[in-house]
DNA sequence: ACTTTTGTCAACCAAACGGTTAAACAATAC
DNA sequence: GTATTGTTTAACCGTTTGGTTGACAAAAGT
């Protein structure tokens, strides 16, 4: 994966484990045995397990949070911006599966972690889009909607399907290959499906 | 929360512990505590900690599935049908909140397990709401649209702002009422949302 | 009446866990 | 060439974990 780093061949490892076994589920020997180092040197580095795992959730929020800003706050026409949201956003999550389910995960076990965080990290980006989305409503633009739940749709649609994976793939019967392709489509299949809904016609 | 029959006290609390903490953040010995009994107890009626496990996470299938079918296969027409799925749900869920981030989380941590279950329960429903919706949009009843998308939309729209609250609650700055306020509002917004996307106009 | 079954509990157990230690080793500085 | 510093390892430690045992009592069966 890696060089002959330590540091990083722990974090690296670290990832791996955290992120499909969640803190409850990972076992420090483990991420020692997957980076091929001592288990020593996991808290020779990190100290512990609760601070490695802060590590690993920070590179997950790192990952993850500067595209959700940088399309939020771009300015664009809202229309480009949610086609830019569903398909920047699908294609960034496509690269790192265990991401959304892991943040959501852990944040359901604690969520106190990154109130502070998540406030001050996207606090007013939000309020400039409430207002811009507000104002299309009232110009007659787009047909009445609460910012809050074009938002949540925009998420919802777009992350949805990686969270709920196995369950979608039974319910809808398709194989790994199918489902991928699915996830390929709805890359602009998500915008289209919220512009027709909110678009004067 | 039961009477004083044993299993069931252990029953519930089993589901409380596994269903707000996962499998792998669960302790034997807190359930017993919860469930105000000896820890051998728990053993004596169900063996093994994955045995227990496995009754709680049926018992959690068994809250959501029934209503989905129901909805699902009632013979009635497609918008009736998302109306009465995203406000039959939506209220399913205000009532068991922790449960579809149990079923979620549990299910990436070992997808097979009900593989087999889901498909037998909803294969069949599935195709036939496939056609119907194939049908309407060679009818020119609907806009073109892939059933499977259509499913997910509409699933995905009801269930995703349980299981992402506490981002969701950060990103859009709401406290506890306000957040209770907006899912309450979601069960008629979504069904909105999703047949002004598909209706022609 | 007494024997068997079922239910309950405190005490116990081996394994696994996160974490520590002390000494060995390697790299750089003096 | 030796002291110093940072890095790595095997062995170890205390605690927690899921699970077991054996004693005992309350029913149930005969």
């Amino acid at each position: 994966m890696s060089d002959n780093n330590t540091e990083e061949k722990i974090l690296d490892a670290a990832i791996n484990v955290f992120q499909s076994k969640g803190m409850d589920g990972a076992r420090m020997q483990e991420i020692a045995d997957k980076a091929k180092i001592n288990k020593s040197m996991l808290h020779y580095y990190y100290r512990s397990k609760q601070k490695l795992f802060e590590a690993v959730f920070k590179t997950a929020i790192s990952i993850m949070a500067p595209k959700l800003r940088e399309i939020i706050e771009k300015d664009e026409p809202l229309f480009d911006k949610i086609r830019n949201f569903t398909n920047g956003y699908i294609s960034l999550i496509s690269k790192h599966a265990y991401i959304p389910t892991f943040i959501i995960q852990e944040l359901n076990r604690n969520p106190e972690i990154l109130q502070d965080t998540f406030i001050k990290e996207f606090g007013n980006s939000f309020s400039t889009m409430k207002t811009t989305i507000n104002e299309m409503v009232e110009n007659g633009e787009i047909t009445p909607i609460k910012p809050e739940h074009l938002i949540i749709n925009v998420i919802a649609m777009s992350i949805f399907p990686f969270v709920a994976k196995p369950i979608l793939k039974s319910v809808l019967q398709k194989d790994e290959k199918e489902y991928k392709l699915l996830l390929e489509e709805r890359k602009t299949h998500v915008a289209d499906f919220i512009i027709n809904s909110i678009r004067l016609k």
